[in-house]
DNA sequence: TACATTATTGAACAGATGTACAAGAAACTG
DNA sequence: CAGTTTCTTGTACATCTGTTCAATAATGTA
């Protein structure tokens, strides 16, 4: 059983104006009313398939998730993530992230919902669950799983926000030589000696 | 020359009703309507003050992050970002964000925008920035401050956020405990050897 | 205390939200 | 192709938003 035509034309509508409104104005301050005006669909139509005007968005950031995970589970990525092989591993998600800029810019705005953040936030952080499976490491130490995860794939998100902040002005390579050098840190703050 | 006392009764009658109300539901279902109704303020005398309810909620991150500056700020801290240090330091934070539990969950809450999660997020890239300053470390590495102060700060944030999805069940001891050891692996997704 | 200043109120407005329901239109199914 | 199912539409309603404005009330000050 497949997807009724209407029910198709009336997305697929919604969607297409929503990008189209999105180039003149902020996520935030598009309202089903004028999105609805736009596409052509009756406001109740609306609501029968969507709760407002993120849950229009959200089929965009689903393509970006998907473009991310395939940026991510090439083949050869499953070597692992040693430090000295991170950088061809992270240069491809930082190569999707520019490549879905204005997505991002959206999503890391102030007055967008962290929903968005979170599935960002779980999405790497399933990767580097998956990656740790792999290379079954530290067993000796007592670090619980989840929050080892949190933390370091909270970490990547900090150097893309920061990379958003300056307006994607850092070349992506260099972002990748930063992050290698940020990791081969022993402890973020320790002094010299 | 100080506030008005009418302003004053105003924004605190604004405060308190807020207070209540967050009692009882979550704070992105709280309308303006409603609020100015409990606090018995006019809707347009609201709109002289605030631009929204989240104006209003403000004020409470604004005394949230003044505590968690204090925290952060007694002396002994000023020791430095050693990783041996590590645990008293954070500890402090870690009890101030268990202390505010209620506003924290609040705060990273789906729903609710990103602009409080850049409050803290600022915040503790400030902490960080004058950590580093204070260290004077790795001059010889060509990392760029903002993108090393981002990806720690954010790192803790994450750890703060699992801490958060796991309904603190966590104890705070065993938070910075879990802190240190990740902080003591040397590079995140070493291997073993 | 009296006066000038400033804040609050109430009312009104156009537009938005979220929900409901009957009538009509379009799509699937045999 | 006909019939049934399902979706869309138009309309309506109560409530909310954000703004404006004149009238009124409270405050600070000379």
């Amino acid at each position: 059983m497949k997807q009724d035509l209407r029910v198709m034309k009336t997305q697929e509508s919604l969607r297409n104006a929503l990008l189209t409104l999105l180039k003149t104005k902020a996520l935030d301050s598009i309202s089903v009313a004028e999105l609805c005006r736009l596409a052509k669909v009756n406001r109740g139509t609306f609501y029968s398939h969507y709760k407002d005007v993120h849950g229009v968005f959200k089929h965009y950031l689903e393509v970006i998730v998907e473009d991310f995970k395939k940026a991510y589970e090439e083949p050869y990525y499953r070597t692992g993530f040693r430090i000295q092989y991170i950088r061809p591993e992270m240069i491809k998600i930082f190569d999707h992230v520019n490549r879905y800029k204005s997505f991002y810019q959206i999503i890391f705005h102030q007055k967008i919902p962290m929903m968005y953040y979170y599935l960002l936030f779980d999405t790497v952080r399933k990767f580097m669950y998956e990656s740790l499976e792999n290379n079954h490491i530290n067993p000796e130490l007592e670090v619980q799983m989840d929050y080892l995860i949190s933390y370091q794939a909270n970490a990547i998100l900090g150097l893309i926000m920061e990379w958003n902040r300056q307006d994607y002005a850092t070349p992506t390579e260099e972002l990748s030589k930063q992050l290698i050098t940020i990791l081969s840190i022993n402890s973020p703050f320790r002094n010299k000696e």
